[in-house]
DNA sequence: GACAATCCGGAACGCGGTTCCGTATCGTTT
DNA sequence: AAACGATACGGAACCGCGTTCCGGATTGTC
């Protein structure tokens, strides 16, 4: 019942040693990631976590990995926010529009991006781990992100056509250098493109949908 | 009357073996940074140009010295087009718009960004050195690109307040990626962003300005 | 308690940036 | 033209970092 699957013999369980030096990893990443960034020596984590290279190495075979393993379920939590906007805006009694509930989500989203350092410039690195980092984020935010562009189009408050995963990606590459550059305020910069998207020539939302 | 400050004794000319390698090195990186980018190990650069790992130290200390040394023309001819761009957008003959120009003059930028392997990257990067590099096309760029904003502000065609830095700084940061991810094109993004800098809830250019 | 599967630690290698100095070359002076 | 400083050259050497690999320690099972 508790079993896998049955071409997968369950030989043995995990060691304990290696669950403990996983979560002291965990710990370590997350610390060092923070102070850091995440480009911060595979030593440092390792020593932080008081384990030897082999071991970090063997846990998170690359830098994604750990990075994923460390932030993943914040990942989660910007889907969900998402979701939720999403079932507001399309309920009746709702105030908010879908466009709003985009609003509301990208700026989620950058939150999630700017506290992280250096996540925006590995997001956009051409590194080949972390092009996988980038897809593992993409692939949960991604979907989310055209559903609310999908929402906001139906009720021809944007202009069609534009591409979730664009978006995204843009989005993250305007947070780059947030951090180095105090004259550069990735904020006002998203807030254009974001303005961008609005159907152009009308002022008001939409002819033809519901409007209280 | 051809020397030199009154402070600088002129004490000896470059030596004839200097001038000539620093032109070699100048040929071998332009070389090198069209097939490798702008990241490429400094000894293959050296070993292009056929010198010394020193010699090249001596003559460009830093990378974004060497990347400024190759690229810096083309810098100036971006910042020629954007002047020219500007006086045809003043003229009063002319059918284009001072927002028209600014359309015209972000593409050329975007051109000039993205024919150079890893330039965004680089301006990206949070490295010191880049931010230098940064600072040099910047320091060009942005001037012009302030007064092709404020010529475009006055005719009341985009929003007022948005800073020419930024901009620059936004639109570099969407250059990223677009040579590692065929799902990315930056110039998609850029138009957004460039949309997102019209007047709102007008279609029309401007209320009070002269319109043929 | 013994045995094998599993896991650990860190030495070792490769790569790239950067420094440094003995040597070669150049321009000038005599 | 020969000698002599000034200047420039080359590349060995050092450092930091990522990554691999394996002898040995630890753990679970019999």
């Amino acid at each position: 019942m508790t079993e896998q699957d049955p071409a997968t013999p369950p030989r043995r369980a995990r060691r304990v040693d290696a669950r403990r030096n996983e979560q002291r990893l965990l710990d370590a990443a997350a610390t060092v990631f923070a102070t850091s960034g995440v480009d911060a020596p595979i030593r440092t984590i390792a020593a932080e976590a008081g384990v030897g290279l082999g071991t970090i190495y063997r846990h998170f075979p690359t830098r994604t990995e750990l990075v994923v393993a460390v932030y993943g379920h914040q990942v989660e939590a910007c889907v969900d926010v998402g979701q939720r906007l999403l079932a507001e805006a399309a309920s009746a009694t709702s105030a908010a529009s879908p466009f709003d509930a985009l609003l509301v989500w990208v700026d989620r989203f950058v939150d999630f991006v700017i506290t992280k350092h250096g996540l925006a410039d590995a997001l956009g690195s051409d590194d080949a781990g972390f092009q996988r980092l980038h897809a593992y984020f993409l692939d949960r935010l991604v979907p989310v992100c055209a559903e609310l562009l999908a929402a906001a189009e139906r009720s021809g408050q944007i202009t069609p056509g534009v591409d979730a995963y664009e978006l995204m990606r843009g989005i993250g590459n305007l947070c780059v250098g947030h951090e180095t550059d105090a004259r550069y305020d990735p904020r006002h910069m998203i807030g254009l493109l974001v303005r961008g998207l609005r159907v152009s020539g009308t002022g008001s939302p939409a002819p033809s949908s519901a409007n209280p």
